[in-house]
Parts: structure tokens; sequence; C-alpha cells
DNA sequence: AGACGGCGTAACAAAACTGTCACCAAAGCG
DNA sequence: CGCTTTGGTGACAGTTTTGTTACGCCGTCT
């Protein structure tokens, strides 16, 4: 899966040099010097992260990433960003504002790209086909292999899209609108009521013990709200 | 709202300097050398998130980590991990194993807290704002989840929302109008002895103990006003 | 073309939640 | 004290929300 990136930068030498860099990765890159722009371009190319420099056109970096980080549409868009050497009060304003990483001028372009594998990993694992573990549940999302405590689990590309939202979110309740937007696309229209089909597939599929018996459910359902994968065993609720 | 880190760390010194830093910021902190423990602790403390150098006794920090991520009650508990210098190596196998940052010795403290603020603004929205406390009430907004003391408690959306408000103006009395203003919306029209029984709903999942035994109400009704949450025990409020 | 698997929708069943009431208990009040 | 007002409680019937199954459509593979 080829990641897009979004690099917000107005030294041209500069951007050059890292844009060679992450296409010869393998990278997608998008660039822009303008913070107007930048986040325009956030919400149109829908990319997997951002580059930001802290000194740029029209709105600072820190602004763009505050901006960034208030839309709900890139509220959790990962963000690396660019300071200028030993500058560690933009670094931790930086930090506060909601960036994810920070590199210092001057770096290498493998420490880059390092950094920029590392972040993805850590923030959208299903990029890197690293495996996704939560709660006996593994995913492993290059192979396309899932399984629950060592067994495997046999999914539809619908519901393997879906487990492997609530995998990058655990503990998260999302509306079926939320669903529909992250697992379907955000132009697509279909039936909210959809979702729950698809649920009920997605829990009949992981929850399938060995001999047929079921496991426990480890999708909760908020009524009125939506679903989020959880492992809190309805044992040690309360009941009401 | 207070965290609580639990620190996994050998370096005595180190211990003291990032401990001091993190009081300092308004942490609590635990702390321990050994993995084995750290595990114990990771289970019994519940910390908001884990402090772990690669290079500990008894368990490597990678064990730990791993170990952490397979039990269910510590899947996603944000992980920071501490490595030497350079070590990227081990920086990859941390972050593939399941942290969720890693820092380099020798870091800076104040880098260290924003980066664990930054750790815990994006794994635990809830502490930053989506999170609630009240004498021993919590509400996580975002997995739409309540405890008290510990216990998960059960409610309806209403309950909820009206548990919400109540945690969001502790120890303010609102009127029955009020709460139908906040709680249900101006435009729709209820009676006003529905919040009554929605009272009294909430009064019964909140002060539910485990063994079906009732705990202190924490919801006080003030008569011919409306309703408080209010920690005050009864006993002591008049002297007759 | 025919079989197959996955998908979205509809329809019905089950479960949870809601607002109201009637009745009881407790708190003011003269 | 009795009376009045206010809040607590359990039941209930209607409504909403979710679970579950069935079905037809469509693209792919053979």
């Amino acid at each position: 899966m080829r990641a897009k990136i979004l690099l917000v930068e107005d030294d041209a030498s500069l951007v050059e040099l890292v844009t060679y860099n992450l296409e010869k990765e393998g990278f997608d890159v998008v660039r822009t010097g303008d913070g107007e722009e930048a986040l325009t371009l956030a919400e149109e190319e829908k990319p997997d992260l951002v580059i930001l420099d802290w000194m740029i056109a029209n709105l600072s970096g820190i602004e763009v990433c505050r901006r960034l980080r208030r839309a709900p549409a890139t509220a959790n868009l990962p963000i690396v960003m660019l300071t200028a050497r030993g500058d560690e009060a933009d670094r931790i304003r930086g930090l506060e504002t909601g960036a994810d990483d920070y590199m210092t001028k001057p770096f290498s372009p493998r420490e880059l790209v390092a950094r920029i594998r590392a972040v993805l990993r850590r923030l959208r694992p299903a990029l890197q086909g690293g495996a996704l573990e939560f709660a006996g549940i593994t995913m492993d999302t290059t192979a396309h292999r899932v399984t629950r405590d060592g067994r495997t689990v046999q999914l539809g590309p619908t519901e393997f899209r879906l487990l492997r939202h609530f995998l990058e979110h655990p503990g998260r309740v999302f509306s079926r609108e939320q669903l529909l937007d992250a697992v379907w696309g955000r132009d697509v229209y279909v039936e909210q009521r959809t979702v729950d089909v698809h649920i009920r597939r997605l829990r009949k599929a992981v929850n399938a013990g060995p001999g047929g018996e079921e496991l426990a459910d480890l999708i909760r359902t908020v009524r009125s709200a939506g679903y989020s994968l959880d492992a809190t065993p309805v044992s040690a609720q309360v009941a009401a």
C-alpha cells in the first residue's frame, strides 16, 4: 500500500531533496509552501502523513497544525514537524499542539524516511504491513490474515477493513456514520443499517470458537452511539 | 485530571530525575526497576501510561511490552520506551512490538513531559478533554464508558447524558427545567417528573455496589430546587 | 454461460429505553 | 399533630434501536 505524504515546506531546494528521497522510498508526495493551501490539500488529497515546516508563508506551521487537529477529517492525521536545530521551545510547543514527531534541520534524508516510517508504523500500523493486535486478535495487514487466539479467522474484504479500523483505534466508540466514512469511504452512499449487518458478520466470524461455540464478544454495542472494540468482559460490569 | 504513570527503569538517578519532573508536572508516578514487577503493577495500579526502559532486570523491556500488549487489561495502555542513542534496531523492534513512542537517552525532562502529553493526547483523548471525573466516578466520553471505583457502570443513553451534565458542573444544583433543557433539549416537551425517574435510574446504576449493596448516594436532592452531584455525605450536612 | 462469493437492503424479531402514572414516603407547615 | 407539598419507586405500554435472516444484484472466476 503506497502512502501519500503532504510536504509543507517553502525552501525549494529542500523540497526537491525531500521529495526525491521520499519518492525513491515508495511514497507519493504532494507539495505546497503555503499554509492555507496546506489545509486545503490535507482535506482534499487525504494524505497519510503531513511533513510540516514550522516557518512557512501565510500561516505559521503551528497554526496549520492546530487547525488540522481541530478539523474532524484531519484530527488524527500524523504530523511530523521540521524545526531549526536546538529550538527546543518550538519543539515542545509543537508536540503540545499535536505534532507526532519532529526533525531538526539539517537532517539526513535517510533519517527522515526512517522517522516517517516509524510514525506511520505507530499511528497507521496498517500502512506499513505491521501486525495489529488487541486482546487476542491479530491482524497481519500485508498477508491479509486475521487470527483469534491463534486460530485463523476468515473475513470478507469489508469485514477486514472494519476490523482493521477498530484495531487501529481500540476502545473508541464509532458511530455508524463515522464507520461508513472510515471503512466504506467518505463519498459512498449506503444505508447506515448496512453497518449493523457487517458488524454482525464480523462478530460471527471473530467470535466463532473451534468447536462451533461462541467466544466472548469483543465488539461492544453502545446503544444510540455506535460500536467499539472492547476487551472488558460483561461480567465485570455492574447491573443496572 | 491527574494521570498516573508507571516508570520502569533501573538507573536510580534517572528514576529520581524523571520522577521529580513528572510529579512537578502533575503526574502521579509509580516506579519499579524489575520487569516482572512491572507487569504486576501495570495490572494493579492501572496506570494511564508506562515509561519503559529497554534495558531492565528480570525481563527485557521488549518482553514486558509484548506481554502488556497481549493481556486484555493492558492491551492498549500507552507505552513510551527509553533507548540508548542511536540504537535504531531496538527502536524499530520496540515500535513493532507495540510501543507508542520512544525517547533516546539522554533526553531533556521537559521534552519527555511534552512527549508524554502528546502520547496521552493521541491515545487517551479521554484524559485531556474527553474524560470527566468526580468522587470516584469516571466518564470516558470517547469510549462511552463510566466507572465507579474502577467498576464499569452500565447506563442508558439518557442517564449517560444526564450524568455527563452533572460531571461537567459538579456541585451545582439544577432545576428539573434546566436539566430538561440541557439533557433532553430545549424543544422537547416532557413532564418534569420524568427527570425524577431518570435520576432514580441513574442513582440505581451508579450506587450499585459489587455485591448488590448500596454505595453512598452522590446525587443530592435539593428539595423544591432540583438535583446536584455532591460528594458530601448526608451525615455531615446538617447540624440539628 | 454458470457458479460462487460478497454486498447492500428489506423485513421481521428481540431487546433496550422512554415517558407517564399511580401510589407511597418524607418533609414542611400552621 | 393532621394537612399539604414534594420526591421516591415500581410497573407498564409504546417506541426506538439493534440483531438476525433472507434475498436479489453484481462482479469474478472457470
